[in-house]
DNA sequence: GAAGGTCCAGCGTCCACTAGA
DNA sequence: GTCTAGTGGACGCTGGACCTT
């Protein structure tokens, strides 16, 4: 209405500098401040002297009874104020005397409350979590940790156990399909470990894996109630990182080729076949015509080995758990424990190769040396399993971070020597014959795994915190906002956790160490695609059409477009389905 | 969808008037806004009563979360909310108060994240013990914060003041040349900011950022003893990311033509040409011929106002900064905010689009409306700067993070219509015309950047951690280990700033959102990189050469190796030199 | 014109501070 | 010195006015 704002207007009650207009009348802050609060609060003042005191900005304060005349004088209205708000909080700065919540806080606009509506039955604002809350959670796991600790166990029981594992035909059908992990699990760890028969063309366990990782996905409410675009777009972004962290998850130190060699007295439990999957642990030695030296015995020994040792060792539990997480788990991993010490074998440092299934291009690999080691980590040694892969092959070059300049320029990834497999003899100092997606997956995530010591809850939680990932290509607004949601509040999980276990400066620096690997992982996951890329070029199937199908990109080569450099992306979802031999 | 639009319809949650069918269901101005706001911002609320607080028209702010609640249950349709709608902004707004430009305008509409987000939450939970600590604290910064502070502020001073600035012929030399940033600086705020003729091919800026970025790196002792090929890995490494992060901060919120359209009387800074380069505010209209409506008035104002304006306001600090920050700031932050004050024009808030020479491909964008804005900084309005760029141009998509997933597909970056800016007038509703790139920066940096209003010494200590990677590739392991160290020294910093201005749990969450931008960084970087290389490819000049001879991969194509899917690459470094039409 | 978005004056809340008890 | 009612500058929120498609 009235025009203008001028630009050193004074107040008209204190002739103080204006700060705008406030109740219709142009007035400094004070006099705002002031006018609200007396009829707000009822107030009623009472004038030392004649109703006629001078206000002005030096002495508007000596009477209040005549500031508020003035301020009705000069047409302050009445009617502009409103009611009470909600509370509102401040991003900027800090509060000087911050501790206690003495829930005093908000001492008062209101003087005596005069019915003046506010519902307000405020005060103790406990849902942030104070100190408080975190002691009294000391004694156990936050829900949700516990729920992704426990999904986590469910996942490698089901892979490695579930016999009769549905593999999803198509990405949809994944998604529509109930989690398997909202329903009674089927197995237990008691049971055999799966196998794939040697004839078998299948990329086997990536299968699982795959089919697993959109079971596992589905227990997130958050993820459940996001379109099904949005559950394409997230499942897509995360899938390599997803398959890589597993693979850097639960590997073994390195092989000690004499206990290899010096125990082909251990039970044998495979028995049917030469053994391939030994769940997520498995060998790729589907062929030991072709390993060298000690291959063969390898090849027989893993069997037996992988399925009883590393399985139920990198599977499970360390033994080295802190005392309240280890007293905490929930009923699976103390199975598991009972497991691990009453086989009598967990005590062997066996290192166990991969498989995927035959493939021609697939082949086991002994992660070598001591790749990385505990250092920080509370876990004990490790209980950690090999579960590489590596489709491509191609004259590699020694791991280690050492100038890989050329990667890149290694486009066709030709898959040199399909059936050689990598020196695995404790000799083997290096990696040689190892392609650069892999040596990047080992420098950049297992090696800091294992330097991390993750326990399961935090590489569950660090699962599904990169799961949630804003930054999801092609995620609807509204499904970012979810999503952002969702990661902040296992991002507070993590930090929860973490702080039950460190002291507050190793929990924000274990906390950072841990959130920084996701940058690696990306990359690697993100290198894995480029050279997947190639492949998929070459078959598209079933699992690709359908991501066409519900992606935008509808282009001839749409599978080519989904992978993003950032994160995962739907390349290795083609595998489920995929794959020439098959 | 449903019919009509009845007469005195009322507002189905407050129960106000409704002024049209908003999110699919009748409502009053005040809830559409409300809904949308707290949708788009994240915002959380908690209700200080039992959910069931009365919402009308008098009470409907008391309990935001309770209002929240009655806007969903009525059925207000979240995906009816379009994120990035304009983000050009209005161009045409006439306002009702034409001049004055009341300065500190930007209040900004989202406020999103919440780290402290929900305020009324976090803002007291005071429990944590070292609140002793903080409170000393308070009283200084942290000697390695106040480093990177005053770093950082001097190299903007360099970068758009320092009119003889040396830039290195070849790596080489920039990496064994003593660091500008160790010796005394040889110019002041005062100084006028550096021009570039309008004929000057050379990509001005862009040499500028990188010969100071090897300077800024050399200050960090742990650098300086890297070995040679390691202190190239490291500036290859991050080179891009280094850009992309300066480019994203300090750019302002929006444009606002009108103001530019009013103000052709402000003083001509830059007398030679029509003006290219405004430091790290620059404009690209170099042609403004082929500019539509008012790109011609733009050109010229442009000229004046990103050198007096923006760039002193944004490139300095913003008046808004918390008392304690402010009166601690380093000397030459302290400069800086004189100049706000004494120059006149420092109080317009125009928006400057940007430049980096004039590149044909280049062009100036202005950010649009309040994306994002502070929530849990704790530093003022956007004193950011726009420094965009964009070599390679092709008829992009809107950005925004929605299903763009073809991207990946536009390979070869032909610079199509170099010489075509993109849509400005009000009319461009999206950023057509942006590239890929581009849009990546801004969903992936830009924005986030904004949502958690960086303060300088965030970012200047995001910058070192990220320089600080451990996982750069070709890095010595020796080298590796002091690169660890140096970064995990510096999130310590970082976290203990956070905690002097946030409580604990504030401070978690936002040390989470500052380390979790590293992986969207490093993917802008890398897709950044992805299209250089097609640059590269075409011209190689001197910076290219020099790295190659610093490193390993010595083939014809060695640029490319370098630029690894992780982290930022040489590529960048090549520009120094570069250019066809230089 | 309808519906989605942005702007910004103006209103309420916060909280550092300060006289006075 | 401690406690407390009161102040007012800084800022978060709101919603009517406007801009855009
Ligand atoms: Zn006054
Ligand atoms: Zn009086
Ligand atoms: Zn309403
Ligand atoms: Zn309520």
């Amino acid at each position: 209405m009235s025009e203008k704002l001028p630009p050193g207007t004074l107040c008209a009650v204190c002739e103080d500098v204006a700060t705008g207009k406030h109740y219709s009348v142009a007035s400094c802050n004070g006099c705002k401040t002031f006018f609200r609060r007396a009829l707000v609060n009822n107030r009623e003042f009472i004038c030392q002297g004649n109703k006629d005191c001078p206000v002005n900005k030096g002495v508007r304060c000596a009477c209040r009874y005549c500031r508020l005349q003035k301020c009705l004088a000069v047409g302050m209205d009445k009617n502009s104020i409103q009611n009470d708000r909600d509370r509102i909080g401040y991003t900027k700065r800090k509060r000087k005397h911050d501790d206690h919540e003495s829930d005093d806080r908000h001492h008062s606009e209101h003087v005596h409350d005069g019915s003046s509506g506010s519902p307000q039955v405020n005060d103790n604002s406990p849902e942030n979590g104070d100190i408080k809350d975190i002691k009294i959670d000391l004694n156990c796991l936050d829900p949700i940790a516990e729920r992704l600790t426990t999904l986590e166990n469910n996942f490698t029981l089901l892979l490695s156990r579930c016999g009769d594992l549905h593999l999803y035909a198509t990405l949809e059908d994944a998604l529509n399909a109930p989690s398997r992990f909202m329903q009674p699990i089927s197995c237990e760890w008691s049971d055999h470990v799966v196998l794939t028969s040697r004839d078998d063309k299948m990329p086997f366990w990536r299968q699982r894996l795959i089919a697993l990782y959109i079971d596992w996905a589905k227990t997130f409410s958050t993820f459940r109630s996001l379109p099904y675009t949005d559950k394409v777009a997230m499942v897509t972004n995360h899938a390599s990182s997803f398959m890589i962290m597993c693979e850097a998850f639960r590997t073994p130190e390195h092989a000690k080729s004499d206990v290899v060699r010096r125990r082909p007295d251990l039970p044998t439990i495979v028995s049917n076949n030469s053994g391939q999957g030994c769940s997520r642990v498995s060998t790729a030695f589907s062929n030991s015509d072709n390993a060298e030296g000690t291959h063969d015995d390898l090849s027989t020994l893993l069997n037996a080995t992988c399925i009883q040792q590393s399985i139920n060792k990198g599977i499970l539990f360390g033994d080295e758990k802190p005392a309240e997480e280890k007293t905490l788990l929930p009923l699976p991993i103390r199975e598991i424990k009972q497991e691990i010490i009453e086989t009598p074998t967990t005590t062997g440092m066996i290192q166990l190769p991969t498989e995927y299934g035959n493939l021609p291009a697939d082949y086991g690999l002994w992660i070598p040396q001591d790749y990385g080691h505990p250092t920080a980590g509370h876990e004990g040694k490790s209980d950690m399993h090999n579960f590489f892969e590596a489709r491509e092959f191609c004259a590699g070059r020694p791991s280690s971070c050492n100038l890989n300049l050329n990667e890149r320029t290694m486009r066709t990834v030709p898959m040199i020597e399909p059936r050689q497999f990598p020196i695995l003899t404790a000799n083997s100092a290096s990696l040689s014959g190892i392609t650069p997606v892999l040596t990047m997956m080992i420098d950049l995530v297992m090696k800091p795994f294992r330097q991390l010591n993750f326990s399961t809850t935090e590489f569950a939680l660090l699962q599904a915190i990169m799961f949630f990932d804003p930054d999801t290509e092609g995620l609807d607004s509204a499904s970012q906002r979810n999503v952002i949601a969702e990661q902040k509040k296992l991002l507070a999980v993590l930090f929860r956790h973490l702080q039950k276990a460190y002291n507050i400066n190793a929990a924000h620096e274990r906390y950072a160490a841990i959130i920084l690997r996701m940058p690696s992982i990306r990359r690697a996951a993100a290198k894995k695609n480029e050279s997947l890329q190639v492949l998929d070029m070459l078959q598209l199937h079933e699992m690709n059409s359908l991501v066409k199908e519900t992606s935008l990109g509808v282009r001839p080569s749409s599978v080519q477009q989904r992978m993003g450099i950032g994160g995962g992306a739907g390349g290795c979802l083609t595998f489920a389905n995929e794959h020439p031999e098959a």
